[in-house]
DNA sequence: AGGTTTTGTGACACATTCGTGACTGTCTGT
DNA sequence: ACAGACAGTCACGAATGTGTCACAAAACCT
């Protein structure tokens, strides 16, 4: 239940619902929110791994939006699409100034898209794509389900493992324990809050090797953050 | 909790009960007075994070009570939004020229100005979107629940970084005991008010480095600023 | 200066939150 | 059916934070 989150920001209803139809049989977690402001929110409140974000938006424009995502630290890395009328040359140049990764003019076919974000999503977030993240003296393969600490493999449990790896792609930031089950465990999921800290408990335990110190951190009334150490 | 207070100034009870409705749903604590002259007092009692403002109103004009907030120290920078009526192009720049942060032309959807409102406190509480404020050689990152000093890290209780967060949201700005409460405690709290003193003692032990002057400035029967060092 | 109001501060009892070990139930593979 | 791994819950103690008070210190006002 590690769906990667996509975040869409097309304020066309029509072709937001198409789009995040399509988005989900690919296996993405999609938000779709017609509005810049409430974009902005979102992407700081859910941390997506992904923004496609529509030129011409209600509320702050997509260049406005573009440029605050890019501002704002918890959001700064997260690969953005943009979506542009065609022709509009423009856009596209002040696009990529401001830090989108790609654009696809319209019309587009729903397939381009999809491709355009897969070939990011893989490019720019490497665990998706069954490669290595590092933080610390942390290394996690996502494919080979493997992880490592100062060279020695550690071997954690599945729950333990969606934490860690969620953690390790957004290090430094605190998630309340509702984030996490959220994000780890699915978000229908009615689990009792507190059994966060136990799997908490465990992962640090996992992770124990010799003189190294506890790379995860408590935020007392607020969460837990993974640290790099 | 801690949501943004919006007051709005608005004489059309139509008009106002809708838009106090709408914005309650995105999460504003909502003040509604269709009076020029209450709406001063209001605003200098409640120190309200943004001003939606009516052009015609009772008692006292729109532009008087622009300009009397302008005047009115702690509502000095108060960001202030304008509704004017349809091209009364002569309002929209006195009013921008009296201080007023943006100005919506009726009609207007009220999607159009929430959207304003949103990019405007975005604006002024850039914590909201989870960037990084620094004030004096202060910096807090809302995400990470982490406060920095002169390059040293600070650890702060739960209260204490609410407290500093609010203060930074607002630089400058004198907080009475009671809005303190309000805005950090939540609204409905009881709470005894010399209690903040406490709390700003130990805000003031926690931030204390080496050499470095205290920020918190004590305003005599007013209450308490953060200064920009 | 003397009296009054307001703020700073240390102490303390109480509450909340977190860490931890133990327990049960489920599921899997043999 | 059994063993073993794992997940979720609970209860208890430890750690930490919170609100109030009483008194000291400071600021203010005649």
């Amino acid at each position: 239940m590690n769906a990667p989150r996509l975040l869409l920001v097309e304020d066309d209803p029509a072709l937001a619902e198409l789009l995040e139809f399509r988005f989900r049989q690919q296996g993405y977690a999609v938000t779709v929110t017609p509005d810049g402001d409430e974009a902005l929110l979102l992407a700081a409140e859910e941390a997506p791994d992904l923004v496609v974000l529509d030129w011409m938006i209600e509320g702050t424009s997509g260049l406005e939006v573009c440029r605050r995502l890019r501002k704002g630290k918890a959001t700064a890395h997260v690969p953005i699409v943009m979506l542009t009328a065609r022709g509009a040359e423009d856009d596209k140049i002040r696009g990529l100034e401001t830090g989108a990764d790609d654009y696809v003019t319209k019309p587009f076919s729903p397939r381009e898209l999809i491709a355009r974000v897969g070939a990011i999503m893989r490019r720019i977030r490497p665990a998706l794509a069954g490669e290595v993240v590092e933080v610390g003296d942390l290394s996690l393969d996502a494919t080979a389900h493997k992880v490592t600490r100062r060279g020695q493999t550690i071997v954690l449990g599945p729950t333990e493992f969606r934490l860690l790896k969620h953690f390790m792609e957004h290090p430094g930031r605190v998630f309340s324990r509702g984030q996490l089950l959220d994000a780890v465990w699915g978000s229908e999921s009615e689990i009792e809050l507190r059994t966060v800290d136990v799997h908490i408990r465990r992962l640090r335990k996992g992770i124990e090797v010799d003189g190294a110190t506890d790379p995860v951190r408590t935020v007392r009334s607020a969460g837990y953050a993974l640290e790099a150490v």
